[in-house]
DNA sequence: AAATATTAAATGGTCATTCAAAAAATATTT
DNA sequence: AAATATTTTTTGAATGACCATTTAATATTT
């Protein structure tokens, strides 16, 4: 059993290391070097747990795809009614732990470069669907077909949107607050 | 006045080849060699011109923003309400010309590079408060003073996630349907 | 001719990745 | 327990590739 936690336990450091690291320089020029500075580990042993950069950054990735998805699981569980739903869809994307300014602001580095790279869109993709797919479920409970698409591109939109403009803000963020404002977002789309 | 025109030509020409090659390159990892064969100069030539490759990367953020706001001060003077002053900035932005995947892939890669760039943060601090103090004096003649941080917010938020969403489709975009989309969200928002 | 524009080639630096060897951890035997 | 063997982990240094920028020389325009 010890060979596997060593593993895990390097594993969950050097993404860490890789959040802050990118956060910090960028995506386009952070080197491997200084995510291994952040880290205290040596670049070498970077690609022997990942194999290249790119595999961090996947790794890296997937982790934070993750943690939005069992944020979303674990809203829904609790939500009785469609529009407690689009709420918790809400409620994930600004949780206390997901909207902060360093992971917006690597959120939309991996936005940026996803379309460059297989292995990153692939995820992008996916996270997508199924964001667009549960937004669509609960409109259609609640809105005329004819009014659906419109109003889950407006809810999708702001989402993004409010990651994006954390990403660049130089103030503490304020999570309650944004879901304030995201559920009066939710009530104005849905009547 | 020859002088001046072989250079601005030059300049207009590397400029647009930029915009063409980051998009298909990625900002981070675009090369001045790439920029240059996509124009048809040598990398040297760039230099003679730009002084640099961060130079460059101002130049075509700088255009850019020119564009955009050219439009938005053309839809402002036609403008005569309010509303039809929400409308005009939401049609500069979904603006034929300016509403293109590959605008708007460039225009989120230098969002996603701006806090890394002292003179990309700079033009880009510049334009977020230009559009924020258009909302913000439209918004005012239209609802209360408690509504209007929020509905600004959602505005602009919503106006960014288009973008957003537009740079990673793979589909040709519809300037005209964004619009008339952008105009019911403007709708919801004022009442 | 003078000024301006262009580029091929050189320069100097950076960086991801590999590799071989050391160190640490774990398993096996005595 | 101790000694030894085996596997896993770590890293310094080497490798090889890439790239922005400069330079010096050439071409073009005025």
């Amino acid at each position: 059993m010890g060979r596997k936690r060593i593993r895990d336990i390097r594993n969950e450091e050097l993404i860490e290391a890789t959040i802050v690291a990118v956060h910090r320089h960028g995506y386009g020029v952070v080197t491997m070097a200084e995510i291994a500075r952040e880290a205290g580990a040596s670049a070498a042993s970077i690609n022997y747990y990942f194999g290249s950069k790119e595999g961090l950054m996947e790794a890296t990735m997937r982790h934070l795809l993750t943690k939005l998805k069992d944020a979303m699981i674990q809203g829904y569980a609790r939500a009785k009614t469609p529009r407690e739903r689009l709420y918790a869809v809400m409620d994930a994307n600004f949780a206390d732990d997901l909207y902060t300014v360093e992971q917006c602001s690597i959120w939309m580095q991996f936005w940026a470069n996803a379309p460059y790279s297989h292995r990153l869109s692939r995820l992008h993709r996916i996270n997508r669907a199924r964001v667009r797919s549960h937004f669509l479920t609960e409109l259609n409970q609640l809105l005329p077909a004819d009014q659906v698409e419109p109003a889950r591109q407006a809810l999708q939109c702001y989402m993004d949107g409010v990651w994006l403009q954390a990403a660049q803000s130089d103030l503490i963020l304020e999570p309650q607050a944004a879901r304030a404002a995201a559920h009066q977002v939710v009530d104005l789309v849905i009547r």
